[in-house]
DNA sequence: GCGTCCAGGTCTACC
DNA sequence: GGTAGACCTGGACGC
């Protein structure tokens, strides 16, 4: 007990929802043990230690259990309301699905809060993996990150990142044409050319601060909605392969669309119609989990 | 076993 | 501003 942290949650949050929100719980150094119900992951302490710990609820609460003493508990609270959201304000997300009879199991569910991690930065490198390949490689290159260039199974820091050869990450992550991607992005936020965690509270205007992410090498449309929506802001679709064809299935008769028939569908949620139309076509997820 | 296609897209050159 | 073609990789699929 002396190693573990508790912290108070707000009314409509939901911890499976949460981690079951998309398939970052599967991404190292997330892993999640459904039997148990706990969500581990690898913390990074000022001083760079990794601390591994296990995330779980307990009467109404969640529980974060560290497996060595000496960790910050501040640090250790303040990361895990990020990751989970649970200083997010979806009451105005909510009261938009009123009256609207297929979404009524969001409120249900107290869904809406997409699972991120605690920096933009490693959420950034993620999202540049999931794109145009499929989800088992997204698994590969990340967990590739993780073993080779992370510390102890910490997620890895840009530093890490910068130090590498191209060959390195086309032979040793299995990167691809994504490899020279990586290292200008690491190189760019060690030099303090570029801070992603300023995106969690810039005052730009949305589409200027998805600008700002389409400068990332490997970050287009999809990837910089996707970041979007983990920084908090939920304008963009982040329309992908999956997302259309879900659309497809279950508003258009399983026949290809144009994503502008997709945008006018969900444009009457306004603000919220990223995190609508996600909710929208992973009710499955929410209830069984993504795999 | 082998070839093809495509997946949680993006970049560049060209018009 | 819009579009065609190239780009790594791994797994599914058809033959």
């Amino acid at each position: 007990m002396k190693n573990a942290v508790f912290i108070d949650v707000p009314d409509d949050f939901n911890f499976r929802s949460t981690v079951y929100s998309h398939g970052w719980c599967e991404l190292a150094p997330f892993s999640l043990d459904e039997d148990s119900w706990q969500l581990s992951y690898v913390f990074r302490s000022k001083d760079g230690t990794a601390i591994p710990a296990v995330i779980s609820e307990d009467s109404g609460q969640v529980r974060v259990d560290l497996s060595a003493p000496g960790f910050d508990r501040e640090q250790i609270e303040k990361e895990t309301r990020h990751l989970l959201r649970l200083d997010d304000d979806l009451a105005g997300f909510y009261a938009l699905l009123d009256g609207h009879e297929r979404l009524e199991w969001v409120r249900d569910r107290r869904a809406g809060r997409l699972l991120r991690s605690p920096t933009v930065w490693e959420d950034l490198v993620k999202t540049i993996c999931t794109t145009n390949c499929s989800w088992a490689l997204t698994r590969i290159m990340v967990s590739n990150l993780v073993t080779k260039l992370g510390h102890l199974g910490a997620f890895p820091t840009p530093e890490a990142l910068a130090g590498m050869s191209e060959e390195f990450y086309r032979n040793e992550i299995r990167g691809g044409y994504r490899s020279p991607y990586f290292i200008e992005l690491a190189e760019r936020v060690v030099s303090g050319d570029l801070d992603p965690e300023s995106w969690l509270t810039s005052d730009l205007p949305t589409p200027e601060l998805k600008k700002a992410m389409k400068k990332v090498k490997g970050v287009g449309d999809y990837a910089a909605e996707n970041l979007l929506k983990l920084v908090g802001r939920y304008e963009g679709l982040a329309l992908d392969s999956w997302l259309r064809s879900q659309f497809y299935k279950n508003h258009n008769a399983e026949k290809k669309c144009s994503d502008k028939k997709i945008e006018r569908h969900y444009h009457r949620f306004g603000q919220w119609r990223g995190l609508v139309i996600w909710c929208d076509m992973t009710e499955k997820w929410i209830v069984s989990g993504p795999s």
